[in-house]
DNA sequence: TTGGAAAATTAACAGTGTTAAGTATATTTG
DNA sequence: CAAATATACTTAACACTGTTAATTTTCCAA
């Protein structure tokens, strides 16, 4: 049987060389620009062979998509370093913002897509599994005396959207359009992270 | 030169059907499915009579992209008629949300495409307008005590994200994935209205 | 060596935005 | 009034997109 695993072998190595192609397009180039043809191109197979390794394109995105949550945990993995619950919380938030600002194509794919989530039908465990390590955050906060008033999920929910809504705001160019024009807070050096200030300073406040 | 007149009259007339025919198709179908030839199509006319009165897609959807800030604008008139400061921003909340859920094909292409933006260059005066809106909102509040310790438009900016990233949750149906199948705030029968609630409780405390 | 399965390809379909070139239809001018 | 010109619109085409059916090539086992 060793023939019939190298060829199984082989077939992975072919699919994760597709991801690979599909990965170093999309960083380079953006979502709009992978293409099945480019990515063909890439691997110098022709475009028809993806067919073979994956569904559609919207598996391909999903595959991207995975792989920016592994990237993401990789990232949240230092957290565990930090003691006090509250400073944990607000370096998980600059984590965040980071990955955001520095992937800002994987971070549009993986909360602002929808073709990747028409895969995971309604079992969405990267997302899930991110957010529990936000609840457990929380609620260490809560024995240290915060939020204490807060149902954690609720709460944890809100910090999500607050964190979400300013890296999309920022991705998509809105923070500087807003200010720059309307002549407002010309002398923050950076509202992104001026506005996460603000945040953690209501936050601050809720203990 | 009347006549003259009556011609510039019908380019007008021309011009506001294809927006008309793009909003109907757009609004029925979203984004992805308005294509020029589609529009072209519902007025009856080549798809390059189009280009006659509008340089590209994205001027088109510029074009859309405004009619949602008029929409929104006309929805934002009921708050002249709340007194208190803290209601009325709060009402400025829902309102914002209920326009995000009804019409989140707008909501789109007014914040999260960045093809509407590549007309506009650097002054994007309907964005800048209804965040105005938000900002006398936030002064006014401060006149009652509330978030005196904060910058009014650093404040705004955070309310902003985290309305902007709510809805956003919302619309690509991330909210309601992550709480169903993590089995979370199962007891809550509306997890959008309920995640608002905990951030006007939170702005509550903060007077 | 040959038969058959597996893997990869070619060709095609139906669509997209966009442009250059051509054709009617008015309007102005000689 | 007829010819020249400007305006409005269309046809045909280009270069793409995702995707499928049919076909060819490759490779392993009998």
């Amino acid at each position: 049987m060793g023939i019939k695993e190298r060829k199984l072998k082989h077939k992975e190595d072919l699919k994760q060389s597709i991801l690979d192609a599909a990965k170093k397009l999309f960083i380079k180039e953006g979502y709009e620009a992978t293409s099945i043809r480019k990515i063909a191109a890439e691997i110098e197979f022709s475009p028809t062979t993806i067919y073979l390794y994956y569904k559609d394109k919207a598996a391909i995105s999903h595959a991207l998509h995975q792989e920016g949550f592994k990237l993401l945990a990789s990232q949240f993995t230092i957290l565990n370093y930090i003691e006090n619950p509250f400073e944990r919380l607000k370096a998980m938030g600059r984590v965040y913002m980071q990955f955001a600002l520095e992937n800002n194509d994987f971070y549009e794919l993986m909360f602002n897509r929808e073709e990747p989530l028409v895969c995971v039908e309604d079992h969405w465990e990267e997302g899930e599994q991110a957010f529990s390590l936000l609840v457990m955050s929380v609620r260490a906060c809560q024995q240290a005396g915060y939020f204490t008033q807060f149902d954690a999920e609720a709460f944890s929910m809100f910090i999500w959207s607050t964190m979400h809504g300013l890296c999309t705001l920022k991705i998509k160019g809105h923070l500087e359009h807003v200010t720059r024009n309307k002549m407002i807070l010309q002398n923050v050096p950076d509202v992104f992270t001026h506005t996460f200030e603000t945040f953690i300073a209501t936050l601050e406040k809720l203990r």
